[in-house]
DNA sequence: CCGCGTCAAGTTCAT
DNA sequence: ATGAACTTGACGCGG
């Protein structure tokens, strides 16, 4: 199992995103901007490579307004060597990357304009992805979006939608079940259509339970058997609900104690599982070193020390 | 230079 | 009908 964290590395230096408004995203800015963020996601590779974490998640705003008519820079070509660099890293290092188009990112809007955008934001991860040089089984996660008052027609709207994406986009597609709208029985249906694998949310099916009632194992089990040949290791999300804050709302660390019980329960260990936690990294190491073997003695010590400092 | 309000996009829910 | 939450911390402006 690979244990992974989500778009920014904790207390690491030179691993911050840049970003700028968009009445000051001119072409100089968005370069400047566009340079020092592919820096800082190299930055973050080599951390991981370093740390033995051996997935991530790829933050969307590397190329920012990537999607929007400001940005007209042709990024994949003029950054190809750098990107080239990354993604022989990333492939030597043996991680793998995913992104994950907001919330934005609508494909089943009942706007066409909405669908419109949505797909230029695929479009965008997609080829982010390709010119790192990575194979389909690096995913882009998506919601299934909107009901607008029929949730059966909008899941249909998102099946239509769905098979009019390029092939190389459905090739990487996952879809997940969310907290609000679409539980894991509904994703399934729909995976059941249009072929996608499904990613199991743990606190989003929590706090949007299906109808159906069955045991987590039993739809994780589910899941598993959506993830096909050219997909790579099923991929599922583990979040722990912050005590006090708004339901859905991601805790600051992974506590083992709960971590341990889901981990142990799990059907099948030979699955990636990415954290979705505040302190991103640190948490990842933890979760790592409790279940992995063979991680260096002093990459446990160095990474101790660090998340003392930043979280206790 | 420090601190606080602001930020592309969509949808749902609360008021 | 309008606004906040979702989630997020860096930006950017005003003091």
């Amino acid at each position: 199992m690979s244990i992974g964290y989500a778009c920014l590395t904790i207390g690491v230096p030179g691993t911050n995103l840049s970003r700028c408004i968009l009445r000051n995203a001119t072409e100089i800015n968005l370069r400047k901007i566009i340079t020092a963020n592919l820096l800082a996601l190299e930055a973050m590779i080599d951390y991981n490579i370093e740390n033995h974490i051996r997935l991530f998640r790829i933050s969307s705003d590397i190329i920012p307004f990537a999607s929007h008519p400001v940005n007209n820079i042709l990024w994949w070509e003029d950054y190809k060597d750098l990107f080239l660099r990354i993604g022989k890293k990333i492939r030597n290092g043996r991680v793998r990357v995913s992104m994950h188009p907001g919330q934005y990112t609508v494909i089943n809007s009942s706007d066409e304009k909405v669908v419109c955008n949505a797909i230029r934001e695929l479009e965008y991860h997609n080829r982010f992805l390709e010119v790192l040089g990575m194979d389909p089984s690096c995913k882009l996660i998506l919601h299934i979006g909107g009901v607008y008052g029929n949730k059966q027609k909008a899941m249909e709207t998102f099946v239509n939608n769905y098979a009019k994406l390029d092939k190389s986009i459905r090739d990487r597609l996952v879809i997940e079940n969310d907290d609000k709208n679409y539980t894991i029985e509904e994703v399934l249906a729909i995976s059941k259509e249009t072929g996608a694998p499904v990613v199991f949310d743990n606190l989003h099916h929590e706090v949007n339970p299906p109808e159906k009632i069955q045991t987590e194992t039993m739809w994780l089990q589910e899941c598993a058997k959506t993830w096909g040949e050219g997909d790579g290791k099923q991929k599922i999300h583990y979040s722990l609900q912050k005590e006090g804050a708004s339901v859905g709302s991601h805790s600051n660390t992974i506590y083992l104690s709960p971590f341990l019980k889901f981990y142990n329960k799990l059907p099948n260990k030979n699955i990636d599982l990415m954290l979705e936690v505040k302190d991103k990294n640190l948490s990842a190491l933890k979760c790592n070193n409790i279940t992995a073997k063979g991680v260096p003695i002093e990459s446990l010590n160095r990474e101790w020390d660090r998340y003392k400092l930043l979280v206790l």
